[in-house]
DNA sequence: TGCACTCTGAGATATTATATCATCGAGCGA
DNA sequence: TCGCTCGATGATATAATATCTCAGAGTGCA
């Protein structure tokens, strides 16, 4: 599966999923996901401020921040905490209808940048049992993991 | 224990650890590491640096992010990444000599804003485990954890 | 038509973090 | 003592990330 065929199963994905929750895909909106989608590691707010000047030069912060709140409330992308970027999500529309979203780790490789989403049932689990054990009341965590991804190790 | 008491038993743990790695907690590093226990919640690099200027006038921005990067390096306090705020170690010390940290997570309330950190070793295995799955050589995790406190709830 | 609502444009501003160069003092060897 | 290096701090400027606010355009609908 090419990486084109990835991208475009994924915005076929992205408008189905807003379809199904009577949320708008508008044209920019699925543009700035393109424009997530295209990049091969996460991109940051501005990066995609700049690459969307390209075709409409008036854009500016908020255009690319509004975009990107819509699109991490509908689960189609993540934020990168540890590196104010974003990443497209690896299984958007695999949330529940209420719930846009579901347990996520990323694995970013300090060497070459390189970000992988996984979904780890132990991690996800283990983190509901420590919340629980708390007395707290969880609903979205944050793991990142950093280190030196296989390709690098090699 | 009093919160002055453990304010006072981790400045202490602060200067051992110090001494014992060959690192100089100097009185502005002191101070800063001060206003971070004195919070009592994650507090982020301006407001500290309004509240240095009450003694010295002359301080400015890298005048706070040396002091937050020395006592980050040296595992004396964290940086929550989803708030940008930081926060103080509640076992500073315990880590390795060569490896200051030690893993760890955080219990985020977004009603009150209460943070609190524990060290919960199944999720450190878990994220262990995921990581060696994927062939990745784990370096650090960040694991924050956003919901209600037990307080809140109640 | 008039109204409510959502989305976008446009400009300003707020917040968080870093780069750069100068200065100062402690330690240390010639 | 002199001069050197090095770590820490002072001081100024700037970069990078994110939000606020007001206005206008389009759509659906009573």
């Amino acid at each position: 599966m090419t990486q084109t065929a990835t991208r475009e199963t994924a915005l076929k994905e992205a408008e189905a999923a807003c379809l199904r929750r009577g949320a708008t895909l508008t044209p920019l909106r699925r543009q700035v996901l393109e424009l997530v989608l295209d990049a091969d590691a996460p991109v940051g707010a501005y990066a995609l401020l700049d690459r969307l000047k390209a075709t409409r030069p008036g854009a500016a912060p908020p255009t690319v921040y509004r975009a990107l709140d819509f699109l991490l409330e509908q689960g189609l992308i993540h934020k990168l905490e540890r590196l104010n970027a974003y990443i497209g999500c690896t299984d958007a529309g695999h949330g529940h209808a209420h719930d846009h979203h579901h347990p996520h780790q990323f694995l970013i490789c300090r060497t070459c940048g390189a970000t992988t989403e996984i979904t780890d049932h132990g991690v996800a689990h283990a983190i509901e049992a420590a919340a629980r054990r708390a007395g707290f009341a969880l609903a979205e965590a944050t793991v990142e993991i950093e280190g030196t991804c296989a390709r690098c190790l090699a």
